[in-house]
This record gives C-alpha cells, sequence and structure tokens, in this order.
DNA sequence: CTCCAGGGATGAT
DNA sequence: ATCATCCATGGA
C-alpha cells in the first residue's frame, strides 16, 4: 500500500466523469486498472492511498507505481491556473464550481480510442456495459483485493476475434469499426504511439481515417490520451448546452458555427472546460437524473 | 411499453 | 457545405 499526495483532486468525480468506463466502485474506493496493472484506489482528503494486486513477473517496481499513478490522474496538471483561465460567465462559473478536482486523465491511447469507438449513440451506462465485457472476454485477468479486474486487451487480441464475437459484447454495428481498426493498430498501419509528434491538426486527420472515427470521437481520444486539451468534442450533452444557454433563442446555428464559436471562446484549456460543462450538465440536467453513479459492487 | 444515448457513414440537396 | 437517414442495443 502506498499513498500519494492529490491535492486540488477529486477521485470520483474524475473516474465518473463519463472520461473512462472502467473503474468500480468496491467499498470507500474504486478497483480497475491503469494498463496491465491492477488498482485499489481510496482517497482520504488530500492523500490517495493506493493498493496493487498480484501482478505478473515484469511487475513494475513500488518506486515506479506511485509515478504510474500521478501521471494517469494527470496530479501535474496546474488546475488551479486552468480553471483560473475559463470565461467568466454564469454557465462556466457554475460547472466549474461544481467540478471543482476534476482532472482530464492521461488514457492509454488505444484503450482510449477503442472505448470511445464503442461509445457512439451509446449512453454511458451502455459503454461500461460493453467496455467491461470487451475486458471479460478477452482481457487478462488480474486480482486485486480478490476480486477480479480485466486489463483491457490489446489490439493484435481483438484484431484476431471476429465481428460475430465481438457483438457478443453488445456493440451491435460499431463492432465492424472495433475490428477493423483493431487490425489497422496491430498491423502498425496505424502507429498510434509515433503520431504524438503530429500537430493537432494532422492527429485529428489521421484519427478520422481510421474506422468509426469521426470529428467527436477524434476529439475525445485528442483529449483523452493525447494530452491535447485544446480538444473540445462536441456531443449531445454539450450541443444542448451551447445552443440552449450559448446561442439561446437564435436561429440556424450550424455544428461549424458551434465549432468555431468553442475554438475561440473557450481557448487553449477547452478541453477541460468541455469536460467541466459536460459533467455538470449529466449530472443536473432536468432529464432523468436519478442513479447517475457509477455502480456498487456486493 | 417508449425514449434516447459522449456519432459515423453515406447519399441527396 | 448542410441535411436526412440508417445503423443495433439496452438502461432508464
Amino acid at each position: 500500500m502506498i499513498e500519494i499526495r492529490a491535492l486540488d483532486f477529486d477521485l470520483e468525480k474524475t473516474l465518473g466523469s463519463g472520461q473512462v468506463f472502467h473503474w468500480e466502485k468496491y467499498g470507500n474506493g474504486f478497483v480497475g486498472a491503469i494498463g496491465e496493472n491492477a488498482l485499489f484506489l481510496e482517497q482520504r482528503g488530500g492523500i490517495l492511498k493506493v493498493r496493487f494486486g498480484e501482478t505478473p513477473k515484469p511487475a513494475p517496481g513500488t518506486r515506479a507505481l506511485p509515478r504510474i499513478v500521478a501521471r494517469y490522474f494527470a496530479l501535474d496538471h496546474p488546475l488551479e491556473e486552468i480553471c483560473a483561465s475559463f470565461p467568466r460567465d454564469p454557465i462556466m462559473n457554475a460547472a466549474r464550481d461544481f467540478c471543482r478536482g476534476l482532472r482530464i486523465i492521461r488514457q492509454p491511447k488505444w484503450e482510449c480510442l477503442a472505448t470511445f469507438i464503442c461509445s457512439s449513440m451509446k449512453q454511458v451506462a451502455h459503454i461500461r456495459q460493453i467496455v467491461r465485457a470487451l475486458r471479460q472476454r478477452f482481457g487478462e485477468k488480474k486480482e486485486i483485493r480478490g476480486h477480479e479486474v480485466f486489463s483491457f486487451p490489446s489490439p493484435s487480441r481483438l484484431a484476431r476475434t471476429s465481428e460475430s464475437e465481438l457483438r457478443k459484447c453488445g456493440l451491435g454495428y460499431r463492432a465492424r469499426n472495433l475490428l477493423e481498426t483493431a487490425k489497422r493498430v496491430a498491423s502498425g498501419d496505424a502507429d498510434l504511439d509515433s503520431w504524438s509528434a503530429l500537430s493537432d491538426r494532422q492527429l485529428r486527420e489521421q484519427l478520422c481515417e481510421l474506422p468509426g472515427v469521426g470529428m467527436k470521437v477524434a476529439n475525445c481520444v485528442m483529449l483523452f490520451a493525447y494530452e491535447r486539451i485544446a480538444a473540445f468534442p462536441i456531443d449531445v450533452w454539450i450541443e444542448r448546452v451551447l445552443r440552449e444557454r450559448y446561442f439561446a433563442r437564435k436561429r440556424k446555428v450550424t455544428g461549424q458555427m458551434l465549432a468555431d464559436f468553442v475554438a475561440n471562446y473557450f481557448g487553449a484549456h477547452g478541453g477541460y472546460a468541455q469536460q467541466y460543462l459536460f459533467h455538470h450538465a449529466r449530472m443536473t440536467g432536468k432529464r432523468k437524473s436519478q442513479s447517475h453513479s457509477i455502480d456498487q459492487f456486493h
């Protein structure tokens, strides 16, 4: 068990804000995995307590684990500075107050890309279910505190499944996109790591060539896996916020107008602003705000 | 039961 | 460039 100082950080908000989908509530904390490392996490004030499971042979040293956790949760991001850069308006102010301590996670690239290919036209609860099924069927089993945790399956593992096997995970028509993208990544045709060197525009262009990846998913992957914190995904929730709050009673607002507006208005840390607006809207929305919490184990 | 979801691809204006 | 339609699935 190790302890990490984590100031200006809210574990529950960060894990429950719809950027990652596999962490499960467990007691006063969460069980899940960072890459191949199965973990139990629990926050007590400014301290993040971490227990790790029995890992196979090449276990990262206990020296390396705190850094892996701190990097994953982006504890190095200057959150005060980022929040101070948000525009001052009633909507943004409310979201900023509500989401204090929420950080944009640095996700493994393939895991992030694959899960957001699965996310299209799915509620967060459905995505969690799909991701759980993919991990259980094709991932590697780990154990933490007597509980099974599965790593996310590699591109090559998914590349040698079939569309019908993937459909058994509840993927529907997304199965083909996930399979084809897995093949491109596994073959090296799409080299996700090398894309880190690309400009935002070039990276977005490469991502959008993958089947099942359009502007929204590309922006999610850029924001959640490539540290492009200006990337501003516009989903149905954000679009509703923009149209109802920022473009109130205006007609003929095109998608391009929304994209241009957010790029100029929310600025260099727009991705953070977007995540705060998204989480705030989803948690306080008038429509069905009951039981959005992460599923409890029993 | 109905409604709708962290959309994308395609084809018609 | 913008819009219409279809695509499966299952929680709420």
